[in-house]
DNA sequence: TCTTTCATGTAAATAGTTACATGATTCA
DNA sequence: TGAATCATGTAACTATTTACATGAAAGA
């Protein structure tokens, strides 16, 4: 079995949930996916050529009318497999997060205490900001999609974000008080 | 004033610690910075380089006997500048931690209950692992950096990665149970 | 008229890992 | 004898973003 990037099998997960050109795989990337996966077209359209050339998805062009025209992509049983392989096969290692603001308080002996207060009382406030998107985001998936089979599996995904989110804004506050 | 990338930052702020050359700094890196920060030789030797280049830091080459050669570079004043003003700037945006496991979570429809439950369970041991990694080396800075002024700032980022590691596990307490 | 939305795509640049090459010493 | 540690480095590959190019329609 060919072994593709997680881009690849992310795209193709898309397939699945009926979106079906570039343009609305961008989309719902950056609707649902964009709090642990985010791409580019730049990504997008080459990976979707890779698709079709090795079979695991076939297009076809649809005129409409007052719009452009739009590729169709849809899964191929080989996609579909692939897919479902690729979904059960565990994770090989919990990837590493690079932490810019970790990285600046690893040094923060070369820095004024007030510069790391500031420092660390703006990330706060982002990280407050990427709470509330969340919850947003959870709000309008259960007044939106609530018959979804899908959107249990959102939702999930939605609590690890505020969850996590949450510690690091604990941390925060611990840490500025420990300053 | 010249734009770097995160890693030279991080390499010039390794060279304040008494790291000198590339090798030494790949240790440090493994073993403090290597739970937000993680680089390879390959990044290490061509960003030296660059530093020399642009005068952020100086290097000698030093004979040990029954060792190799080492070079050593030394930070300019140019580069403690360099470091001391990236210190100070805010970051700009929080980035997008990549997650594989959510993501196949989000598809989790196309999967049996039992594969999603299993995934899950292998998650929640990696990090628990990952969480003892954290402890011990707490306890190692504790007692061997003592009375480093670093040992802190250290301790600092480590607190980060239990809070949130200790969040990601209880997530996937809660979401074994939901499914 | 200007901005947004729709829609597809490529080229260049950047970032990063992996694999390789080299070679001495120490320790089991 | 073989592995581990010390030590530096490059080439190839992979992944990814950014900037660009194109162009029509809708709505303010």
């Amino acid at each position: 079995m060919t072994k593709y990037n997680n881009t690849t099998y992310a795209i193709l997960g898309i397939l699945t949930t009926g979106c079906k050109s570039g343009y609305t795989i961008k989309q719902l990337m950056d609707r649902s996916l964009n709090h642990f996966w985010k791409i580019s077209y730049g990504q997008i359209y080459p990976t979707l050529k890779l698709l079709v050339e090795n079979e695991l998805a076939t297009v076809k062009t649809t005129s409409q009318d007052g719009k452009p025209d739009r590729k169709e992509y849809e899964l191929t049983d080989k996609g579909a497999e692939t897919l479902k392989s690729w979904l059960n096969q565990p994770i090989e290692q919990i990837p590493v997060e690079r932490n810019e603001v970790l990285l600046k308080l690893f040094f923060g002996r070369y820095q004024s205490e007030e510069q790391t207060y500031l420092q660390l009382e703006d990330y706060k406030q982002k990280l407050e900001e990427r709470l509330q998107t969340y919850t947003a985001i959870e709000q309008s998936i259960r007044t939106h999609h609530d018959n979804d089979p899908d959107a249990r599996y959102w939702l999930f995904t939605l609590d690890y974000g505020k969850r996590t989110t949450l510690a690091a804004i604990d941390w925060c506050q611990a840490t500025m008080e420990a300053i």
